[in-house]
DNA sequence: ACTTACATGTAACGAGTTACATGATTGC
DNA sequence: GCAATCATGTAACTCGTTACATGTAAGT
């Protein structure tokens, strides 16, 4: 028990400041989208889970009456041994390149839909990168505390940017080739 | 019923010809596996369930009594449908990432070691693709009648490339910057 | 007063993995 | 004869999503 991914990311966001489920799903959803997602359904059962097992402990909020979840020293040193093990490897799931692999099923100009779909994903992905990058280089301008944790931020940010010029790149690259295969189609 | 994204696999393997169970794990472990991953636990009930929705048929085959499935005339026509249905998006869960976003809790050293063994991950998909794009292209030229269906094929194998590039070059940048923390640390 | 955001939970379902059980075929 | 590979299937389990149900707090 209190091993599945959610309960580490949960134990990981509650690291930087006890919070509500509610607000560990919006850190995770503003600041994680890029690479990880939890839904409510995982996570209030997740924070249960954690209770139990001693994990964490919850006071209610100062002003609002909301239940605030905190580390405790178990839960504190949990989360290391858990970060410490090996990540486990998502399993793969691209239904874009799945449909491209049976690209002739749908034909050069489907796929040059697909293509530019995810072009366009990808392009946004980057632009959300670039504001992110930008707010969290203002939080630590704002609170000089935080800098090494900004720095760490910045590297997760980095890994997406690459992600995306390198899809971007791909996609213009795979495009120029549907083109020519439907030039040959209709020659 | 036959709406998975397994069974759209399924269907799509056995356009490319008749087949198999045991045939369509392999096939896509050995041309999918960058993208896309099936297990029998999955394979063998979606074939059970194409079958009853007729969307398959059964013969046995010539000289192993083995099952060869392929597709009916309304198989293919809800194979093309599911392609041309927009692809699910997969849930993010970089667990690499997700450790550096809270890299302060290991250090820069845990961190580089992560990255470090992300960039291997990558070297080694690189090779793969490398030798699976030879692979491809020896195909084609004992098949030109395939040389449409390669193209895709290669496709695929470049958006790969791409991504794993990508990887190799944010791990590099990744490195010295956590080199730097560290050093930052031991000053 | 009313709407929007905050907040907590549960239940039903779907998808997928792993491990197990079983047996045929083929190459040595 | 024996091992490895090919082949088919099931059952238990884990994980995660979605939809639902419910209520509070804050802004206008």
């Amino acid at each position: 028990m209190a091993n599945s991914q959610t309960e580490l990311a949960v134990l990981a966001v509650l690291s930087i400041r006890p919070t509500t489920g509610y607000a560990i799903r919006e850190l995770v959803h503003e600041r994680l989208s890029a690479f990880w997602s939890e839904s409510f359904g995982q996570i209030y059962p997740a924070l249960a889970r954690l209770r139990e097992a001693g994990l964490i402990e919850v006071t209610p909020g100062e002003r609002t009456g909301s239940a605030l979840h905190s580390l405790t020293d178990a839960g504190r040193e949990h989360l290391l041994d858990m970060l410490s093990e090996p990540p486990v490897a998502a399993r793969p799931r691209n239904g874009v390149l799945l449909r491209l692999f049976f690209g002739d099923l749908l034909g050069p100009r489907a796929c040059a839909a697909l293509v530019q779909a995810a072009k366009e994903r990808s392009e946004r992905q980057l632009a959300d990168l670039a504001a992110a990058r930008a707010e969290v280089e203002a939080e630590r301008a704002a609170d000089p505390a935080d800098a090494t944790r900004t720095r760490y931020w910045l590297l997760t940010i980095a890994a997406g940017e690459h992600a995306a010029r390198a899809a971007i790149a791909w996609a213009d690259e795979a495009l120029a080739e549907l083109a020519d295969l439907e030039a040959g189609e209709n020659r």
